[in-house]
RNA sequence: GUCCCCAUCGUCUAGAGGCUCAGGACUCCGCUCUUUCAAGGCGGCAACACGGGUUCAAAUCCCGUUGGGGACGCCA
């Protein structure tokens, strides 16, 4: 059997982490087993519908990788289809008109909450006769739900759930506007997409035990279904936007990196042994939706930048280039000019050996490109007072005379050597040079950055502090 | 309220009856290296929610309790 799968996102808002780890796990299954996965967007709520949320989705997937075979099915251009299933189970007597109103179901949902009934649609419709109808009310069409007895799913994920019947209501497929609801879309779209296995949230659990209900109305064959835990927020409960946690897309601009967003998502509820850093080819050679765990994982910053510091320090220093860029055109408001780069890409070993994330590299490099004279913080003024600022002159007036080659090794044996004619550490000659040359009293090697920015800029920073 | 699910260090997890007085990763704290900061190396703190069973033996199986989460829309 061929395995298809699918991500079914409804384009209300962003993507964010819990779709894309849903996304991932369907990518990762179907590649495993040989089969496909799909995209497919829930668009069939024109209310809530945005193309901008589309967009948003699109760009979030396609920035983390996740890419599906063939064409996008937007659920919205099927609609002649669901409404055809709709009237078939109609015909069947699988489904019913219902002639109530919003504010009828209200009060019903208010009194039976205050009975302790289970809250949903009493089925006063069911079996009443349509010819009682009021007058002026467009009906919804229900399905006529099986009642007795109970339904088991085998979850992938989940294990066996058993659920009596009588606690499912019969839900409407058909709005009083004639357009399908979810609950109908989904099951008549899984079945013509020909979809062996349902990989979702388990905030779906329960409506799987619903549309088994309208696989069975209509004869079909169920899908596998795997119900993933959700994804929580640091305080324990269901990721929202209280956290703070907005699209995917966020994480870019925090200047995270999109392998190290899957690889940590992945991480989330399946593990291969002690496996933290692995590739999405390695995820897919060992991922089973069988090993995905039943609890919800908290989502954690922390461990996301660990990683993301691992990918880092591996990235080739031209893609880093382009990457940070950005960050630092923005952080100094202005264009990098070609020396600056030159500097900057010369800098890029150590500098993403000190980063974690593009933002934290990208203001570590600042100094490299910030136009003379640059800025000292606090720390770098207390530095280059009394004490610091005499070292300095003896600094400057010596390198300025010196012949040799202006280069790390060279420098720093100068240095060491000027150190010990001095009587002085090397760290005492070091510390101000560095507060100069970078205005920070932390730094990669400062022989290294005074290298990089070269002799002339060089000694210009050492007497603009001077000055 | 009704139903469903979950439960190993602070967090992510390994563990599918004896190999475990529970292993790894992140965080935190030491030490080391060192011109600063990192990285690296070494080390440390830290968990089987609780109570009953079953068994020669339970983190692992069963029941209960507690705690947490989720679902109950003419949303998806």
């Amino acid at each position: 059997m061929k395995v298809v799968t699918r991500f079914a996102p409804s384009p209300t808002g962003f993507l964010h982490v819990g779709g894309a780890r849903t996304a991932l796990f369907n990518l990762l299954y179907a590649r495993h087993c040989g089969g496909s996965f799909h995209l497919r967007i829930e668009d069939t709520d024109p209310l809530r519908s945005k193309a901008a949320s589309i967009d948003a989705i699109l760009a979030g997937l396609n920035w983390l990788n996740i890419l599906w075979n063939g064409d996008i099915i937007f659920q919205s251009k099927r609609y002649n289809r669901h409404i055809e299933v709709a009237y078939d189970l109609l015909k069947r007597g699988a489904a019913y008109y219902c002639y109530c109103t919003m504010q009828e179901l209200e009060e019903m949902r208010v009194a039976a909450k205050n009975a302790g009934r289970p809250i949903g649609y009493d089925g006063r419709w069911r079996d009443r006769d349509p010819r009682e109808a009021p007058q002026g009310v467009r009906p919804t069409i229900r399905l006529r739900v099986q009642r007795e007895g109970e339904t088991i799913l085998d979850d992938l994920v989940q294990g066996r759930v058993t659920v009596m019947n009588k606690q499912l209501d019969d839900m409407i497929l058909l709005r009083a506007d004639a357009t399908p609801t979810y609950m109908l879309s989904v099951v008549v779209d899984d079945h013509d997409m020909g979809v062996t296995h349902v990989i979702r949230g388990d905030d779906h659990l329960m409506n799987a035990f619903r549309q088994a209900q309208i696989y069975q109305a209509m004869g079909w064959e169920r899908p596998l279904f795997a119900h993933i835990p959700l994804i929580h927020g640091p305080d324990g409960t269901k990721l929202s936007k209280r956290h703070g946690v907005l699209g995917v897309e966020t994480y870019r601009k925090m200047g995270f990196l999109p392998e190290a967003v899957c690889n940590y998502l992945t991480r989330l509820g399946w593990s291969h042994g002690d496996m933290e850093i692995f590739t999405t080819e390695q995820a897919v050679t060992w991922f089973d939706v069988r090993d995905v765990g039943r609890s919800a994982a908290r989502f954690d910053i922390a461990k996301l930048t660990a990683i993301n510091a691992h990918y880092l320090r591996r990235k080739d220093d031209s893609h880093l280039m382009r990457l940070a860029l950005p960050h630092i055109e923005s952080l100094i408001g202005m264009s990098v000019e070609r020396v600056g780069r030159c500097r900057l890409e010369a800098a890029m070993p150590s500098l993403k050996l000190r980063a974690r994330t593009i933002s934290e590299l990208a203001k570590a490099a600042l100094f490299y490109v910030q136009p003379r004279p640059i800025p000292l913080d606090e720390k770098a003024c207390q530095q280059l007072a009394s004490v610091g600022r005499a070292i300095l002159t003896i600094l400057a007036e010596h390198l300025a005379g010196s012949v040799r080659v202006w280069e790390a090794q060279s420098l720093e044996d100068e240095i060491r050597q000027l150190a010990i004619e001095q009587n002085l550490t090397l760290g005492a000659l070091a510390r101000p040079l560095r507060a100069a040359l970078t205005g920070a009293v932390v730094s990669p090697p400062i022989f290294e950055v005074a290298q990089i920015l070269g002799r002339e800029e060089s000694l210009a920073r050492l007497y603009d502090v001077l000055a």
